[in-house]
DNA sequence: TTTGAAATTGAAATCCAATTTCATTTTAAG
DNA sequence: CTTAAAATGAAATTGGATTTCAATTTCAAA
């Protein structure tokens, strides 16, 4: 269990200590990123179905705003969260076939970037970068289909 | 007036000819860009303010269909329409303070994406990046109030 | 330990942009 | 012209996000 994690956050954000709390941090940092409220919501259920989906949303939307959680929103519109490691900064590719996320985090695009708001006079605060098309499995399986067919 | 693009869009789409489309077309095509449905229906309003907000939401959306409009969804949530010009692809720089957007192409940033997704085997069929910052404008103006204040 | 103000909870209500419905009007093919 | 299909627009609906509010819980102070 993250309670470590769980302290601290109460104790940064001068929050009080709930079990609802704990069980929705606990289900979310164990849980594999890129879901959204009701898939959030589903996994608490189980561990405790008496937690209300507006405690999970607020508690995301604290998560959120003190920097344990992302807020992300693809091209298909959904809110997604992923809770916020140690790991540093990334961005993706998303499979247009299966649904499937990778994560990638490149140096060079971050410096490029950086060139091109110089190039603006521009001050970048954060970006979004996201890559969409067909994964591998989505391109062999599409081979394999066109093959048969 | 915009008559041929119009008289073409119909024609490809197979569609009738309204006086509401002409004239929701000609408002988008000489717009900024970058307006949501409820900015393009005002400025359709100025010039017939019979025309109903649905059809303007319809008519973007045929656009959109029929690749003459862009949805965009930037991070303050906001669905946008941009007209496309014969203008190749772009990205944007979005302004925190302001809101301004500015459009840039970058071969080489094109280049990187396209080496990041070949190392995941990944084929990319579109993307989204987008910088979020300060622009000139408002760098300058919090470099100002800061000496004063 | 007891107390009580403030914070939290959760069901229900509200919000609001996106989308659909449907009766009426318009288009364009024949 | 005639007429079926398409388009229009006001109104209704949808669905996720957010707020409300009465009841409950936390926790610091007594
Ligand atoms: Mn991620
Ligand atoms: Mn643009
Ligand atoms: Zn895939
Ligand atoms: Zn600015």
């Amino acid at each position: 269990m993250e309670t470590d994690l769980f302290k601290s956050w109460i104790a940064r954000g001068r929050l009080k200590a709930t079990r609802q709390r704990e069980e929705i941090l606990n289900v979310f940092f164990n849980s594999h990123g890129h879901q959204n409220l009701a898939q959030i919501y589903a996994q608490v259920m189980k561990v405790d179905p008496k937690i209300g989906y507006t405690t999970v949303y607020r508690t995301l939307k604290l998560l959120t705003r003190h920097g344990l959680a992302l807020q992300r929103k693809f091209a298909d519109g959904e809110t997604r969260y992923e809770p916020v490691s140690d790991k540093s900064h990334h961005d993706h590719l998303i499979c247009l076939g299966c649904g499937k996320i990778i994560e990638f985090e490149d140096k060079d695009m971050e410096a490029l970037q950086e060139g091109i708001a110089e190039r603006h006079r521009f001050k970048i605060s954060h970006h979004r970068m996201e890559l969409y098309g067909q994964c591998a499995d989505c391109r062999s399986k599409k081979k394999n289909s066109a093959r048969k067919g």
